[in-house]
RNA sequence: GGCCCUAUCGUCUAGUGGUUAGGACACCAGGUUUUCAUCCUGGUAACAGGGGUUCGAUUCCCCUUAGGGCUACCA
């Protein structure tokens, strides 16, 4: 009797009375008012530096699970570990939700500014909730206080691999477990700092039976580590917190990488024994990369494209990291998007069933890239121009400014092959690759040496390449059709003896000294430096007659 | 070490107790195109290995192997 006494004394100088009771926590959080089905779900993640791309994919299914289902999903960031916090990092994550299209309901947003009626949303602003509840496990006798220090946890863990049994703070090893109030008093007397632990009841010997929105039904054995929930800066640890604030903030559904699975037994374990109802969990599986013959987890420091950051600076449009993230999650996505071209990719309802993909799929480069030029070739010259001019005004201040001094020039290069009618050509994947496609149509980037149009064109004589330069010249008319056009290219092929067409010359391959492409090859490369372009005439127009004279005339010069 | 998970073309995957094991990307070839690209057609390419169960196993079970995750006062 008196040491309960003793032990109510030190809660509650240790928590004071201004804390807010559980009761009244749960009517400043009510539960929701939403429709039978509609889904909570959020993405939480902690502020240690830029956004990474599984992150991303995560909040974009938990995203889409939410609103395809009329329901909520709210941006939680989880503080609690001051040491590794990153200054800025919160805005970050904002703003790359934000940058990809993926909407959230409730949270900080990109400006800084809270929306909700759960906030706080950080979790560093909630330390009162957390230690509302950590008092009540204690006042219950389910928590309690451990004044071990790292070093007689090291000498724990020392004695327990010696023994060669499960490490770890449980049953007999756990040494302040079952300690009298008065050691505890004395502790606290000596300034010694503690953490608060969860008394876990569980046999490591029992199985408990899970059931995963993913994985399916599954065994897993129960817990039975008295797990630290308050660190001694007095913050909880993520396991206390998650429970608290997916309770409190009435999430349904919680959608999260795999390497918590093991921690699950856990979190179960403190629902119970706070009288929750755990919500439905969901395990996704990281996206991995290759290195050497071992597959890991794409990793911040190791990869560029680990960071979301990257796929922006190289001017991926958003929507092909999306889609592509998508098809990941939901492989049946790619056969939706051809049957429905041009619609919004919100309208594909992503599932569970087939998010039961393996062990993580590597990050495929090939695939982003065709999604990509995909959703490239729908885009129209304006639209070109403009996401263009966006991203090189970050990334590319040479190309930005081109851009800038010459709009009409631009949007005329971008209308070469794409729009109305004509077939899209798909060679752009990202903004970086719009410079070496359009550089050659600026005077002030083109530069090719004579030597250079001459190794390229090392099929022809200088001579014959003077000859029908000059030819070209006299029968070209700036207004001239295509059909025209490239009637006097061919009457230009004839009177040199290349065959008009690829199938004459195929024919009598004996009879010609080429064929009519060959003869067109030349103006390409002293036009543009290149043996690959798009189609010639529309080249010729949009440079127009003078810049076109002036470069097939180098040659002579 | 302990516990958990995974295993189909190079990659992402579909799929089933009996299939010519399907698709997409990548790659290769042919066709269309004045060139390149687009587009069209075709091709190469996979059930990790070994045991069971079964008339029959890629599919079910076991083992092996390989890989991944967890095993913190990190999330």
């Amino acid at each position: 009797m008196e040491k309960l006494e003793n032990k109510r004394k030190i809660i509650k100088e240790l928590f004071p009375e201004s804390l807010p009771t559980p009761d009244e926590l749960e009517k400043r959080y009510p539960p929701r008012e939403l429709k039978e089905g509609a889904m909570v779900t959020r993405i939480a993640p902690s502020p240690t530096g830029s956004m990474h791309i599984g992150s991303l994919y995560t909040a974009l299914i938990s995203e889409r699970f939410a609103h395809q289902t009329k329901g909520v999903f709210y941006l939680r960031i989880e503080d609690t570990d001051k040491k590794r916090e990153v200054e800025g990092a919160t805005n970050l994550i904002s703003q790359s939700l934000d940058h990809f299209g993926v909407r959230v309901d409730e949270g900080r947003d990109a400006s800084g500014i809270e929306h909700g009626n759960y906030s706080p949303y950080m979790q560093s602003e909630r330390k009162d909730i957390y230690k509302s509840y950590i008092k009540k496990l204690l006042e219950e006798d389910k928590a309690y206080l451990c004044f071990c220090t790292e070093e007689d946890l090291n000498q724990i863990r020392k004695e327990q691999s010696a023994q060669g049994i499960c490490p770890g703070y449980y049953r007999q090893w756990a040494l302040w477990r079952d300690k009298s109030p008065e050691e505890v008093v004395t502790k606290i007397k000596e300034g010694s700092s503690f953490v608060v632990r969860f008394k876990s009841h569980g046999d490591y010997n029992n199985r408990i039976t899970i059931n995963d929105s993913i994985l399916g039904k599954r065994e897993l054995p129960e817990n039975d580590q008295d797990i630290v929930i308050m660190k001694s800066d007095g913050l909880p640890t993520y396991h206390l917190a998650h429970v608290v604030d997916d309770h409190l903030m009435r999430t349904t559904h919680v959608i999260r990488g795999d390497e918590w699975l093991s921690s699950l037994p856990l979190h179960l374990q403190l629902f119970e024994t706070l009288g929750w109802q755990p919500p439905q969990y969901a395990h996704i599986a990281p996206i991995q990369k290759i290195e050497g013959s071992s597959k890991r987890k794409l990793s911040k420091r190791k990869d560029t494209e680990a960071n979301v950051a990257y796929f922006e600076e190289q001017g991926y449009p958003k929507e092909a990291i999306i889609e592509y993230l998508i098809n990941l999650a939901n492989s049946n996505f790619e056969d939706w998007r051809k049957a429905n071209i041009g619609k919004d990719y919100r309208e594909f309802q992503i599932s569970f069933e087939k998010l039961k993909n393996s062990s993580g799929a590597l990050f495929d480069f090939n695939k982003l890239n065709d999604i990509s030029k995909e959703i490239m070739a729908q885009l129209t010259p304006r639209e070109v121009y403009r996401d263009v001019l966006v991203w090189a005004r970050k990334h590319d201040k040479k190309l930005a400014s081109l851009l800038e001094e010459h709009p009409d020039y631009s949007q005329m290069i971008f209308s070469i092959e794409r729009g109305s009618g004509s077939k899209v050509r798909k060679d752009i994947s990202k903004w970086s690759d719009v410079v070496k496609e359009i550089e050659y149509f600026f005077d002030e980037n083109f530069h090719i040496t004579k030597q250079e149009v001459l190794d390229i064109l090392s099929d022809f004589s200088e001579v014959d390449i003077s000859e029908i330069i000059h030819d070209f010249i006299n029968l070209y008319e700036h207004h001239d059709s295509k059909d025209v056009w490239f009637g006097k290219i061919k009457q230009i092929a004839k009177k040199h003896n290349y065959a008009e067409s690829a199938k004459e010359f195929k024919k009598n391959h004996d009879k010609y000294r080429g064929m009519v492409a060959d003869v067109a090859k030349i103006f390409r490369v002293l036009l543009t430096g290149r043996k690959e372009t798009p189609d010639l005439w529309s080249i010729m127009q949009t440079m127009g007659q003078e810049r076109v004279f002036k470069r097939l005339q180098e040659i002579d010069a």
